[in-house]
DNA sequence: TTATGTGTAAGTATCACTATTACATTAATT
DNA sequence: AATTAATGTAATAGTGATACTTACACATAA
């Protein structure tokens, strides 16, 4: 299975951004919250400006912001943004052709997956960026 | 990262097996159908004898075998047998416990993602090893 | 013009996966 | 009992993706 960190450390940069309300943050601050390295968070924050889901804002004073609100960013979103690989791979060599089984395997269970894959997008599209930050500000009002 | 094929290659074992009906099937044989070696069979078949999905008969003119009806299998319990990752993964390294973001990400965003597996394994669970054989009858007929 | 940050390429270490080789073990067959 | 056919599993190697680091070009605010 995927076991990229991409997803989870793409919405934690979303999360951040959308609790500074519109002031840009470095990606050396985002690194430190995140506990990592600056380029690593820049190598994603590549992907989620081509996703359009945040820009940059070069020079000194320059830094990161949400593109659009984050109530209208989803976890969907975050996930189809910076995530390579399919949910499921399948077999890595072609199954054999001339057995009943290897032959039709694949059409048979590709749509099973494919059921699957759109119940955990379906889920995913419920929940957003200012869900997260919203239950981080109640968190930490405790 | 190379995501695992176990998944799709134990489904594919578990149809041939459904489709002998109580006959043994060498991991020899299962290996040409799927087209890869004898052992990467046998270590699958390990994990299915392992989770009590198939057994195996040792010596002459033995082979695989399902250990129970191929429609009480699901592909949810094919699925929980063979992977070993979990379906999301979170930071490698444990993110700022001292920013209000970092501290709290984590316990925020991991029950959107429980809900996306739960909502990924309820679907896997609809289809059984039996109705991927049911097809392939289908579809070899014609 | 300088200082501050982003963007990105190149190189490295690590890890999971798959394939391969090898061999011990088990059981049916003769 | 010996032989043969099959599983079970350990050890090893090759591959690909991830994430980290270093380095530097580029853009912008002051």
């Amino acid at each position: 299975m995927p076991t990229s960190t991409r997803f989870a450390v793409a919405s934690h940069i979303l999360t951040a951004l959308a609790m500074t309300e519109g002031k840009p943050v470095r990606s050396e601050d985002i690194a430190t919250s995140v506990n990592t390295s600056a380029v690593v968070i820049r190598g994603i924050l590549s992907r989620l400006n081509d996703a359009g889901l945040t820009r940059s804002q070069l020079g000194s004073g320059g830094g990161a912001l949400l593109a659009r609100s984050a109530a209208e960013i989803r976890l969907l979103d975050v996930y189809a943004a910076v995530e390579d690989t399919e949910l499921f791979a399948v077999h890595r060599t072609a199954p054999c052709t001339s057995c009943p089984v290897g032959a039709n395997i694949l059409d048979v269970i590709n749509p099973a997956l494919a059921r699957a894959r759109a119940a955990l997008e379906a889920e995913l599209g419920k929940t957003t960026i200012a869900d997260l930050a919203g239950t981080i500000r109640e968190l930490a009002k405790t």
